[in-house]
This record gives structure tokens, sequence and C-alpha cells, in this order.
DNA sequence: CAGAATCCTGACGGATACTG
DNA sequence: CAGTATCCGTCAGGATTCTG
């Protein structure tokens, strides 16, 4: 669709209808714009998992912001949450099908990234070599 | 491996290749998850704009956070910064080609948030209704 | 194992005032 | 107009401890 950035010809890619008013955006990235979310979908894209294996999976991340995640995740229909009453307890991570949706968006957000990461990275060292203490970072 | 809980016969639609590596999702996250960086993004993909122009046309942002909005983006080479030394100052911002590759990544966003949203809203309704008092928000 | 409860810190971001 | 400079509150998220 020839997108050139200079001759503005481009008729907008991504418009809001409403001049003044974020798009729904905002609401999918206060969900999945935190630290963890995606990650743990990303882990559970590969199948079930309980509470432990998801943390071994995605390192780094404590108990607390493990529970917190898939707490959400749960509460926004992302994921389920099954207890096995067993001792010790057992508890099962699984998506839905609305976050198995998710998944392909994700991977959308890995293409991009693993597209155009060289390029930031170059544009970055540019930037920070011209303008050496700005305080930007 | 068929993940398909429901009849989703689809192979890993997302997978890290190593087990233990966060892909290059975290770093998207990091640049467009914030609080204004989409929204700036998507005025923009309707063309140049000065300063004042994107401050009014993404409401609620304040000069400080416009101000770092875009020189992050400008930083990561997904929008330029054209000073015309006139008086009063005027500057222009546009996409770079790479920030309008950017846009087709927040369509997708667009889109999944509006496929999903009444769900994820219902979703949610029907948790809080039976965890009344969860903390979790 | 799978959490819940607390405490604590840094960074994100808002408000305001000043400048070329 | 297009910023910069400060001050300040909030809160996401880490570390730690306790429990069924």
């Amino acid at each position: 669709m020839s997108v050139g950035h200079t001759g503005v010809t481009t008729e907008p890619v991504v418009t809001c209808g409403d001049e003044h008013e974020d798009c729904g955006i905002r609401e999918v990235l206060d969900r999945i714009g935190d630290k963890w979310s995606v990650l743990v979908v990303v882990e559970l894209a590969q199948g079930v998992r309980r509470f432990r294996q998801l943390q071994r999976a995605v390192p780094g991340i404590s108990q607390r912001m493990l529970t917190l995640t898939v707490r959400r995740l749960e509460r926004d229909g992302l994921i389920t949450r099954t207890v096995h009453p067993t001792v010790p307890p057992q508890v099962e991570y699984e998506l839905t099908t609305m976050g198995h949706s998710l998944t392909h968006l994700v991977k959308a957000l890995a293409d991009w990234s693993a597209d155009h990461r060289d390029a930031i990275a170059r544009a970055r060292q540019e930037w920070d070599a011209v303008h050496p203490d700005s305080g930007i970072r």
C-alpha cells in the first residue's frame, strides 16, 4: 500500500472515527500492557499450566505478581482457573477461546518487534550520540 | 501439538524458541505500552502535526508528557521532529516509515479490542458478581 | 503447592511556573 | 508556540513472611 512517510497521500491506516476519542486501544493496553500478562499468555499458549509451572516458565516474576496477573486474566475471561481439591493443592490455568485469540495479537507484536528491533536500536544509538545528556532514555 | 481447547487445531501461534526467553514482545510494550505513545502515533497517522495540535488532539495529555512522549518516539526512530526557525517557533512531527508500520500493529490492537471489549466487560461483571470483595480490579 | 497479607520503593505521570 | 524545570502524589510491582 505504499506507506511513504514523506508523500502523505496515504489514507490513515487507523482512525478513531470520533476525532477526540481514544479508540479501544488503551483498553487493550491497560490489560496486556503491564509487565507480565503477555508473558503468561505466551506460556499458556503452549498448553495447560499449574501455578509453579507458570512461575518457573516466566523467570523473574514473583508469586505475588503471578497471582495478580492470573487473577486479572481470569477476571477478563482470558484464562480459566481450575482447582483440584487434592493435597497438596493443584491449580491449573488454561487459555479460553478469547485468550487464544489474544495470542494472535501477541504474535503480531512479536513479529513487529523482530522486524524492527535492530532499526530501533540503531536509531537510539544515533540519537543518544547526538543528544548526550538529554535526560531522555 | 494441537493447542485447541475448543476445536482450534492451531499449532502454537506464538512460541519463544528458547523456552525461557522473553520474545521481543516486552520490548514493544515498553515502547508503546505507556499511557500516551499509541495515541500520539494514531494522531500522527492522520498526517503532520505541530506540538499544540497534538496536545489538543490527545485530550488530557500534559505538555510535559507530550514532550517526553514525542522525544522518546523520536529517539526510537518512529517519528521525526522538524523545527522551523520562525517566530513564534513552529515544530512539526511526522511518522517515519517505521512509525507507519507501527500503525498497522496499532490497528490490529484496535480491531482486537473492538471485537472483544463486550465479552471482556461481561466476563468482568460476572467475575465481580461472584467475587464481591476480592481486591482485584 | 498455591496462595494471602504486609511492607516498601522507584518510576510514571499530573500540576504549576518560568523561558526563548 | 514550544518547550524546560520542579515539586509531588500515586501505584505498579519487588521482597518477605505466614497459612491451608
